[in-house]
DNA sequence: AAGGGATTCGAATACGCTCTCAAAACTGTG
DNA sequence: CACAGTTTTGAGAGCGTATTCGAATCCCTT
């Protein structure tokens, strides 16, 4: 089997130049059948590409890059690709992106926003033509790299989330609908006390979230009790610790909404250790998809979103920004959640459920 | 609020001549403070600073490429990045390599070789100097791309998978003993008829867990039945089919073998829709971890792959490649999968869970 | 055969950086 | 102060490609 210590003849990549002088033609030549820019007659055609197959030519980008400005590169940077709702993100995004002959370059912040301005800048240094960004929370509401970003002309696209007091070209997802429907859903169900499990009101989702939770509590005329309000982070733990903490302290909520997915799997964690049962002894919704979630008995309620296609909006809206011509102001694009009612609410008997749902319950948008 | 529009002072990026001529210095200078190459004095060091600040300068990545033919971006090549187990390798690569200044560019193959190579080709023009790959099914097992790449010195390690015949850099899971350590858990709870669901043999993991099946079943003396051994793709909807086709048909097993979490999930949809409960009329073992599991009851004994540990390594092993002082022979790092015992197997759990979830139920009613 | 227009080709330059190497500026010593 | 030794600085030559634009070639017409 080769192997780079016995073959290493040719360590270098054949240039451009080599390939001219084998097909006895211009380095102009050549360049011109890479990017059929001037028409190139067949038959110096053919004789450029066999003599980039016979030397297994590459082009270099870097050289390529220097000379056009376009580095055929797109960076994304999201907060953690650990969370499942990010892959098909960024799968919807890169099936798109690939089309278009660009790369993707992946970057997670953890939401630091520190984190987050050093990627910014290391994007900007590798010449990226444009950023797809899940924007890390930001107290201090400082987004000079993003800012800066756009001025020097490379497109920005908020994805999930949107930076505080800043017009940008975002996809994101009707949180404030969405959170809404499903606590509407719990409100229909007769329950009062509805607690919230939330993430960190830094960020824009988790304060959205929230006020959905507040219209449909609004609208119901119930009152807003502070002890069911929790600010977690959006992590299992925090989910499984504000449960048991809410369900061992008064009031005593008889519905629990959570914010997000992790924090619902933690959640169902907590209920279990209590030994308190779902439906019959609260009612659970989770704002998101809880991983493997469909399997879970009883089956949670769930409002789902649509994350395979906010990666590919996003992914559009940046190409066409790309490819120029569009109107420069920003846009906004939103999408919307669809709520799945399980059994973790409505509780009747299961196999009746499961075939419901897919036909009945389903709330379509 | 700033804008692209407003604020095109600056829409060329300032270059290093332009922060030697703001510092009073030559490009040579500056390129040292960056570098820090040959040392600087304290004075000029910081009057180029204080340059690249007041330009806001980013280094071009493409010229200093070029120049150094080194990239700093390293490739990784995935099957298909919302397969759960893949977030979890990519972060622990990640982990490394961007710690060692490095950036990481990803692209999904869905396991199609054709793409495999495109890829490689993308990869190779973008000069990258390294790539780490999940390598898709290779009936040919034509690996020419890859020997190519490391011929031309850039190092590639395979991560969970190795291609036939190629004695390479790779990091994989023990395949093989993880799914030997599950078939005898089983065979020892006095399983006879025990099937397998398995992946396309195309892939050398989906050989390696067989092979295993077939160790345990050896070693009890238990003749494989072709009958029960099934051949899918590591989906959802092969595991579901193939698990409804084995209960539906003779021999009917008595435990069941999958061998991938996806597929795992969608025997647990097969078992359900056929109303056919587990552990009590079948045991139900599954090789790697199921999406959300650990709150699924019963709870699915599963063979759990250490997958952020697999990228961590990787990305070492691919480091010191880069960083030079190695032995240039390919070196095998074999990680050991963990057997996690659950209810779906043993089943006591599972009788205490749902004798405790009735008397729950009648106490409220 | 010659002229003119359309097509195709190629020499030369610039892109922004690194790195070598010689010159310049210091340092210390006799 | 002269000189050797040491440190610090800067000029310049590429790295591999895209692109411009004049030159060369081709194809028709007359």
């Amino acid at each position: 089997m080769s192997s780079a210590q016995e073959t290493n003849i040719h360590k270098r990549n054949a240039t451009i130049q080599e390939v001219a002088r084998r097909a006895k033609v211009s380095v102009g030549t050549v360049s011109n059948v890479l990017n059929n820019s001037n028409a190139v007659s067949g038959l110096l055609q053919r004789r450029v590409e066999q003599a980039m197959r016979d030397l297994n030519y590459h082009p270099n980008n870097h050289a390529r890059s220097l000379k056009s400005r376009r580095s055929s590169v797109i960076g994304i940077v999201i907060s953690n690709i650990t969370n499942p709702f990010f892959p098909l993100v960024l799968r919807g995004a890169e099936s798109v992106i690939v089309r278009h002959g660009y790369m993707l370059t992946i970057f997670n912040t953890d939401d630091d926003i520190e984190r987050e301005r050093q990627i910014f800048s290391l994007l900007r240094t590798h010449r990226v033509d444009g950023m797809l960004a899940v924007v890390a929370p930001n107290p201090a509401n400082d987004i000079a790299h993003i800012v800066q970003a756009i001025d020097m002309g490379i497109p920005v696209v908020c994805l999930d989330r949107t930076p505080h007091g800043l017009n940008i070209d975002s996809v994101v997802v009707d949180n404030v609908r969405g959170s809404a429907m499903c606590v509407r859903h719990l409100v229909d169900l007769g329950h009062r006390k509805i607690a919230i499990i939330n993430g960190s009101s830094w960020l824009q989702t988790a304060r959205d979230r929230y006020k959905g939770y507040e219209m449909a509590l609004d609208e119901a005329n119930i009152k807003i009790d502070r002890n069911l309000v929790r600010e977690g982070d959006f992590r299992f733990d925090s989910g499984y610790k504000m449960t048991k903490d809410l369900l061992l302290n008064h009031p005593r909520p008889t519905a629990l909404f959570v914010a997000n997915g992790t924090m619902g799997l933690g959640a169902l964690q907590g209920l279990n250790e209590l030994a308190i049962h779902c439906p019959e002894q609260i009612a659970l919704a989770v704002f998101d998809e809880i991983p493997g979630g469909r399997m879970l008995r009883p089956l949670i309620t769930s409002v789902i979103q649509p994350a395979y296609d906010l990666g590919v909006k996003a992914g559009e809206l940046l190409i066409s920004r790309l490819t120029g011509k569009m109107s420069p102001d920003p846009v906004t694009i939103t999408l919307q959640a669809e709520l799945i009612i399980g059994e973790s609410t409505i509780g009747s008997g299961r196999a009746a459920i499961s075939r419901r749902s897919k036909n009945v319950l389903r709330k379509r948008k």
